[in-house]
RNA sequence: GCGGACGUGGCUCAGUUGGUAGAGCAUCACCUUGCCAAGGUGAGGGUCGCGGGUUCGAAUCCCGUCGUCCGCUCCA
């Protein structure tokens, strides 16, 4: 890995950060706390929800082959049975007692010797890692009304390929897109917000006639790694990586990871997978429905396979934030700035008067009333304009407007910019077009 | 879950051999200032993660528990 990327130190000033200026909190703080949970501020849900968006942007809007869904959450056991995750994710683990480590028991030759430090009935009793979340649906507890919290969204995509088939005019090469919560009891959680139990996937099932999977599967490879680099991640810090037959998930014929170097390490953002026919053909079989596509044109009838890009909202986000994490010397004093994309900065535009004088205050309210329904804006009027600046440079916002004295008299305001501190005179009337164009 | 380290106001930390808590920054108010974290005055905010124990008395000692970080395992 690149050195300049690794610093330890990194991390700790942006989970700092997130904390002073309400991007993230941990979860229940009140109440000691909640392993693995985590709560976004003010300006960490617009934070999030810019990632979202610019995903959703350029997964759904920007083409016509893909379409959405938003499926539930709450799952009955007889899609996580076909789905094979029932049998899959649940492992017996145990720990030597001696050396520390953890096996899983059925991986080993000798289950009553260490192979690590060799030491003989070293091991704890095995547990079963189960890591999907299992509750009951209705009141009374009952084994019939078993249900699950979904590990993935993508067994929405298939449970709900033919509906979609159905209602929207797709044929293959065509997409479900899907934004939503996962949930997997995760053994380990950790990283601030890299790994939790409770965390959000942007996913796509991208249904292809079989013979082209493998150039869509490059294709979705070089798109999602662009979509990064798109949005201000540096390529130094992202790399591509195929897995190993030995590490494919139950359900992958190939997969390959979009990483980002974390300050710990290279760190998977998203994986892209080719499921193959494995899905609908799981479902076909368990439902009894017919889970294909019919051609018109050639006659020919067949089961898709899906490849799948498959990424998370939630350490997205925080690569986004060590990215654009950024200190430089001005003035002998440190300013700190995040240098994030216009598209994810959490507020487009800042409104300050130069004073709290009232006829400044109130021609600052009316400029900001003239701004909101096209930016989201913050409005901050306490102590000097440039703690204000610096305040707006910790939370990435692209532009200030500063309302002055000059103002008053001309009906222009002075624009200033994050990133090169510059500062433009805009006139009130053209503010609006000024702004749009810088936030294509 | 196992091993190790840690847990004091929003943040970063100080608290001497146990005697019921401090600083800087931040926040808020007023004044001042008029384009890059200026200054003055003042205020709010902590039963020292939580529970129990030892003690005349515990942030300081002991036990438990919750949480954080590192390693093992995980993979969006």
């Amino acid at each position: 890995m690149d050195e300049a990327l690794i610093d330890g130190a990194l991390i700790d000033k942006v989970v700092n950060l997130c904390k002073r200026r309400g991007f993230v909190f941990p979860s229940a703080e009140i109440y000691g706390g909640f392993r693995s949970t985590y709560d976004y501020g003010p300006v960490g849900v617009l934070l999030l929800r810019n990632v979202k968006d610019a995903w959703w942007r350029s997964m759904v809007q920007l083409r016509h082959d893909v379409v959405g869904l938003d499926a539930a959450i709450l799952s009955p056991p007889a899609i996580w049975e076909a789905s094979g995750h029932l049998s899959n994710f649940t492992d017996p683990l145990v720990d030597c007692r001696v050396c520390h480590e953890r096996f899983r028991l059925d991986q080993l030759e000798d289950p009553s010797s260490c192979p690590n430090c060799a030491a003989a009935d070293s091991f704890t009793e095995a547990r079963q890692f189960n890591l999907m979340f299992k509750t009951q649906a209705g009141p009374v507890e009952d084994a019939a009304a078993v249900a699950y919290l979904r590990p993935e969204t993508a067994q929405g995509m298939f449970v709900n390929f033919k509906n979609v088939l159905e209602t929207s005019r797709k044929k293959p090469p065509f997409g479900i897109a899907q934004i939503g919560k996962s949930f997997r009891n995760e053994i380990t959680p950790g990283n601030f917000i890299f790994r939790t139990r409770e965390f959000e996937q942007m996913e796509m099932e991208f249904f292809v006639p079989p013979a082209e999977a493998e150039q869509w599967f490059e294709y979705w490879l070089a798109e999602r790694f662009g979509w990064y680099v798109e949005h201000g991640v540096p390529e130094s810090a992202l790399r591509l990586r195929h897995h190993e037959a030995d590490e494919l998930s139950h359900y992958s014929s190939a997969t390959a990871d979009v990483e980002f170097a974390f300050p710990w390490g290279w760190g998977e953002l998203e994986g892209v997978a080719n499921r193959g026919d494995f899905d609908l053909r799981q479902h076909a079989q368990a439902s009894g429905e017919r889970l294909e596509y019919f051609d018109q044109a050639t006659g020919e009838r067949y089961v898709p396979h899906v490849i799948e890009p498959a990424a998370g909202a939630t350490r997205t986000m925080m690569a986004f934030l060590l990215a654009a994490y950024d200190e430089e010397e001005v003035r002998g004093e440190t300013r700190t700035v995040l240098r994030l994309h216009h598209r994810l900065a959490p507020y487009k535009v800042a409104v300050l008067p130069l004073s709290r004088k009232d006829e400044l205050v109130s021609t600052t309210q009316e400029v900001l009333a003239g701004l909101q329904p096209h930016f989201m804006c913050d409005y901050d009027e306490t102590q000097s304009i440039g703690r204000r600046y610096r305040r707006q440079d910790e939370l990435g916002t692209p532009c200030c407007v500063t309302i002055d004295f000059d103002t008053l008299a001309d009906r222009s305001v002075t624009v200033r910019q994050r990133d090169t501190m510059d500062q433009d005179r805009v006139s009130i009337d053209r503010l609006v077009g000024y702004l749009q164009e810088r936030f294509v």
